[in-house]
DNA sequence: TATAAAATTTAGCCATGCCTAAAATAATTT
DNA sequence: AAATTATTTTAGGCATGGCTAAATTTTATA
C-alpha cells in the first residue's frame, strides 16, 4: 500500500502528463503546494518502487505500473465526486475537496457499491471521466470554449473541478455539463464572451472560459 | 486540526474509561497495539495540549475538551457504521473497519448529512449508542449476556463490534440488535448458554456471551 | 561564447509517531 | 523491610515527508 503522499504524487503526474508537455519538478511543486526539492525527494523514492521513469533535469514520465495507480485514485475521486452528489446531495462546489480525503482511505467493497448504486457512470458532477475497474478512459472529445465563434451553439462537456469559487460562479449560470449554450458574441482581443444559455443571457470572461470545454458545436443557424 | 493518531488514543482512553478503572499506559498500548513507551509519548503531547490529565505511573484521564473530541470521534464512526450499512449494504461485520478510516476525513457537512438520510438515529448497527452533535449520548441500560438464568427472555440490546469473526458468528443466529430471544438454559461451572431464537436453538458460549449485551428482561412464565 | 538567470538537485534539518533497550519507579512477595 | 517482579518512563533510533540553503546543471541573454 503507498503512502497517500505518494498517490497524490502519482495522481498530479498523471493530470500533468494529460495536459501535455513534461512534467518538470518545479510544475509538479506548484501544482502540489510543495518546495521543488521536495519533488525530488518523493520521485526518488517513486523511481525505486518503479512507478516513474526520471532523468535528473529532465522530468518526470509515469510507468505502466504508475498509470494504474494513478487512474485508480483518479477513479475513486470521480465515483466519489458522484456519489457525495448524488446521493448526499453535497454541492457540486464541495464535492472535489471532499473527495480529496477520502479517495485514500475508501475501500474497493464500497467503492464497487458505490459504483452500482449510480449505476456504473461514466463522468463526474463536473463532466471529468471515470476511468472504470479496468483503467480504461471513457472517450472524451471535447474542445475549450475559448474556441467557440460568434453564433455556435454547443453543449458543456467538462469544467475545471478544483476552484469552488469558480463552480460557484458558473452554476450561478446554470452552466453545468449538459447544459447548452450559444455564444451570442465574442468580443474582440481577448475579450470575453456573450451566450445565451436557456434566454438568459451571461458574460463569460476569458478566464472563466479556459476552464470550460464543450461538445456537439453547432454553426450558427442563417436565420 | 488532531492528526489521525491522537485521534486514535482520544477515542482509545475515552473506551477503556467507560469500562471503569483507570487508563494505565499498558492498558492503552495492548488496546492501541503498540508499545507502552510510544503511548508515554503521545499522552505527553495530548498533556499539552490539554486534552488528558495524566500522573506519572497514574493513568490518564480525559479533560473536559478530550472528551469533546473523543465523542465527536465516536459519533462520526458510529453514522458512518450506519450510513454503509443502510445505503451501501456492507455487511455488518465489515463496517467497522472501513468507519475505522473514514471517521478521520468525513467533513461536517457530509456527517450531517448521512445524519439526516438516516432520520437522525440514535445507534449503530451493532446497538451501540451514536452521540448526538452536542455529544450527548444515549442512554443504555444492558446488561451482559452473562447475567441471564434460565428461563428468562430478552431483546439483544449491542455487541461488540471489533471482531468481524465474531460478528459473522452471531449473524449466523440471526443475533441482531433487536433480536428477541429466550434462555433455554444456561449450563453449569461456567457453561454455554442454550437459546431459542424465533424457534430455533442455538449454543452460546461464555467467551461469546460477554460481548452480547441484552434489554427488556423478563422472568419466565409460570406455564 | 561567456555570463547571467532559472531550474533542479544535494545536503542537512525538523516534526510526527512509531520502535527497542535501559533506567526509574511502583507493586508484590518473601 | 528487603528483594523480586511488573510497569512506566527516558533515551536514542528510524521512516516519512516536509523545509531551507547551497551546489549543480540547464537555458537564456548579452
Amino acid at each position: 500500500m503507498l503512502t497517500q503522499a505518494a498517490e497524490d504524487y502519482l495522481k498530479s503526474i498523471y493530470k500533468l502528463q494529460e495536459k501535455g508537455g513534461k512534467v518538470s519538478t518545479g510544475i509538479l511543486a506548484e501544482y502540489l503546494d510543495v518546495k521543488p526539492a521536495s519533488v525530488t525527494g518523493m520521485i526518488k523514492k517513486l523511481k525505486t518502487m518503479n512507478l516513474v521513469k526520471h532523468e535528473r533535469y529532465q522530468g518526470v514520465t509515469l510507468t505502466d505500473a504508475g498509470t494504474v495507480i494513478a487512474l485508480e485514485i483518479i477513479r475513486h475521486h470521480r465515483l466519489l465526486e458522484l456519489y457525495l452528489f448524488k446521493a448526499l446531495g453535497v454541492p457540486w462546489d464541495g464535492v472535489h475537496e471532499e473527495a480529496e480525503k477520502l479517495e485514500h482511505v475508501i475501500s474497493e467493497d464500497v467503492e464497487a457499491r458505490m459504483d452500482a448504486f449510480l449505476g456504473y457512470p461514466t463522468t463526474d458532477p463536473h463532466g471529468s471521466p471515470i476511468p472504470d475497474k479496468n483503467g480504461v478512459v471513457p472517450n472524451t472529445s471535447s474542445v475549450p470554449m475559448t474556441d467557440l465563434n460568434d453564433g455556435q451553439s454547443c453543449v458543456v462537456a467538462e469544467v475545471s473541478d478544483s476552484d469552488s469559487a469558480l463552480l460557484r460562479h458558473l452554476g450561478s449560470f446554470n452552466l453545468y455539463p449538459g447544459t447548452t449554450f450559444r455564444v451570442i458574441e465574442v468580443a474582440p482581443f481577448e475579450g470575453p464572451f456573450t451566450i445565451d444559455i436557456a434566454g438568459q443571457q451571461a458574460v463569460i470572461g476569458r478566464e472563466v472560459a479556459k476552464h470550460i470545454f464543450v461538445n456537439n458545436v453547432q454553426e450558427p443557424e442563417n436565420v
